[in-house]
DNA sequence: CACACAGCCTGCTGGC
DNA sequence: TGCCAGCAGGCTGTGT
């Protein structure tokens, strides 16, 4: 659940809240959760303690807080990972995986997950082939298409070469970062595209509308503070979004479209589901699933 | 190399 | 009432 925008939202609140500060006390309560760390669960505590954060950093779905040693702490909220900047005094909340403290006292830091599909682990910062420093552990991961050097070019060149559906390749953190199942059906809406449309059958024109759309819809989502169906979406400082309001077609089975008033389909696709418009985004004739 | 998908995980919902 | 299947879904690993 959490795409682009709420983790955009949490970047922000960990800018605010964690930003300049001194870590006293690291605790890791599972090991599940920083399973990714090549070190386990005793190595990650000692390569946080005593190191300050420097900056809060994301691209697509992955944050980073680059430590004043050179190496950075790399989150992913997976489907139910949060940040969560709260007073000592607050009781643990269920699901708690990590806590932080730090010598200016609180509020300290703590990670919850209940799904347990996010985690953290400390890696190296490498200069990325695609411009900037990043974690090596995500080095792979492509630039968010709002990036100004984003490249529409190779993206266009890329779906071309690939026969694949278009859904399908939006969804590949390799080749656009940031977007997941609820702003893939809403771009595609925008953009009046199915989501089975052949990526090799794409027109220039229409990848460019459709990245248009793209960026206008994670960019209105940010504005609104991301979208939250419940609890389990909720910026650092616990307040939820509201774009979940201005979804125009997840989640919205057997309403009418604004555009046109036809029914809202939801359809099995890729072990989930996925939401169009009938009249809006036809089926195309060679469907690539 | 390109592509697709099972598996990981927990809590909630709906059917019986 | 209680049980359980189904669903939510990002990413990694693995198979074709």
């Amino acid at each position: 659940m959490p795409e682009l925008p709420e983790v955009e939202t949490v970047r922000r609140g960990l800018q605010k809240w964690a930003v300049g500060r001194l870590v006293t006390r690291v605790e890791v309560l599972g090991p599940r959760t920083v399973r990714r760390h090549r070190g386990g669960p005793a190595d990650f505590v000692a390569r946080v303690t005593g190191r300050r954060f420097e900056d809060a950093c994301r691209r697509g779905k992955y944050l980073w807080l680059p430590l004043d040693d050179g190496s950075c702490l790399v989150a992913h909220l997976g489907m139910s990972g949060q940040f969560l900047a709260v007073s000592p005094e607050l009781a643990d909340q269920p699901h708690l995986r990590a806590r932080f403290s730090f010598t200016d006292g609180p509020p300290e830091l703590r990670f919850l997950d209940q799904r347990t599909f996010g985690g953290l682990l400390v890696d190296e910062t490498v200069q990325g082939e695609q411009g900037g420093t990043v974690p090596a552990s995500i080095a792979h991961i492509a630039l968010d298409p709002m990036d100004p050097n984003f490249d529409r070019g190779g993206f266009y060149a890329v779906l071309r070469r690939r026969r694949t559906g278009i859904k399908r390749a939006l969804l590949d953190q390799s080749l656009i970062s940031g977007i997941g199942n609820i702003y893939a059906d809403e771009a595609l809406w925008r953009a009046r595209m199915h989501y089975a449309r052949g990526s090799d059958t794409l027109r220039r024109q229409e990848v460019e509308r459709l990245l248009d759309a793209v960026i206008d819809v994670l960019q209105a989502a940010i504005a609104a503070g991301g979208t939250s169906f419940d609890a389990l979406y909720v910026a650092v400082n616990g307040e939820s979004g509201w774009f979940d309001r201005s979804l125009e077609v997840y989640g919205r089975e057997g309403e009418p479209c604004s555009r046109c008033g036809a029914a809202i389909r939801r359809e099995a696709f890729m072990n989930r589901s996925s939401y169009r418009c009938p009249r809006c985004q036809r089926t195309p004739r060679q469907p690539r699933w």
